[in-house]
DNA sequence: TTCTTTCTTGACTTTTTGGTCTTTTATGAC
DNA sequence: GTCATAAAAGACCAAAAAGTCAAGAAAGAA
């Protein structure tokens, strides 16, 4: 419901409802609809970042990040709705400010991320780095899925969005490692 | 105050109090919250096509296309708040789905971009792929404004954004002229 | 200045939503 | 089968938000 009509348009009684629970026992579940969100969130973050796991430590920056973002590009195409949730509204906003303010279960997000690239970096990468990562890691799948189909073959996939993908790791290295 | 707290969360009086009128007032210009969305909206999306318009027709689909993406970018450094008020939540979703409803001003939108690609598109250019147009016209800021920071020296902004926006450009090439 | 018309106000009513609590129903131990 | 404990339900209350309207202020014409 969070994603057909947003978070805030949702009522309790919505929720209720189409659980076909009384208020009684969502209460019972949950202190109020934040909760839920929160809930979500944590789900939803926890298998965003189960899907970056590599099966086999990478070689280089290069190919971390290209892992990162094929896995943030899988995760959208199976998840839509929990990745627009997680991204939706002023985050991608926050992500390349210097607000600090992000939620805790994103800040494991970040944090895991940091540590994809740790390896790889001369020195421990700045926070605002981090979270332009994120911010670059959250905008991809939108422009991948603009330009190609999810439904079309793989060949032509590769074809049209190995650049930008190259592209797009090319700027992370150098943003990384400045 | 939309983009400060979300749309939802902000109450008329909210915009009464700050505005200094009363709420009378607000319901002789306004029927309900809705309507000042639209209003907001309209305007932002009339400033947009206005900044898309090309000083010079475009020599080819490649120009019209690097100049769209440009622009888009332009306004997004400019008016983030309200570009990100236009493509929030689930309207980047909608765009790449087959959803029809998107509203009227958007509707006014997507045409003005049909009219900027239809010189160069040997047949008419289907509405799907405009949409899809659209939502990477959407995501490119973010990308862009991830890899490089708003202040940063033009140069350095364009050796690494060039290469991302030749290969977004590419892409569209292909989508619209297949 | 005075009268008419239009605009503005904020107290008031209504509606919606969040959150509570008692009653009822299910579960499981003995 | 009975009792104790936990869970579910939804009527209920309270707070907040939306929306109305009669009284007062401002503006303009004569």
């Amino acid at each position: 419901m969070f994603s057909e009509k947003g978070v805030d348009a949702t009522a309790i009684e919505d929720i209720t409802e189409r659980a076909d629970v009384g208020k009684g026992t969502f209460y019972r579940h949950f202190g109020n609809k934040e909760a839920v969100v929160v809930a979500l969130s944590e789900s939803a973050v926890s298998r965003l970042i189960d899907s970056t796991k590599p099966a086999k430590p990478p070689e280089s920056l290069e190919a971390a990040l290209e892992h990162l973002l094929n896995a943030h590009c899988a995760f959208y195409k199976e998840h839509a709705e929990e990745f627009l949730l997680l991204f939706q509204g002023r985050l991608l906003l926050k992500l390349q400010k210097e607000a600090a303010d992000v939620d805790p279960s994103f800040a494991g997000y970040l944090k895991e991320l940091g540590q994809h690239v740790a390896a790889f970096a001369p020195q421990p990468v700045p926070d605002a780095k981090i979270r332009r990562l994120a911010a670059a890691l959250a905008g991809y799948p939108f422009l991948h899925f603009a330009l190609v189909k999810p439904s079309a073959a793989a060949e032509e996939i590769e074809t049209v969005v190995q650049p930008l993908r190259r592209s797009i790791v090319a700027g992370l290295v150098a943003l990384l490692s400045r």
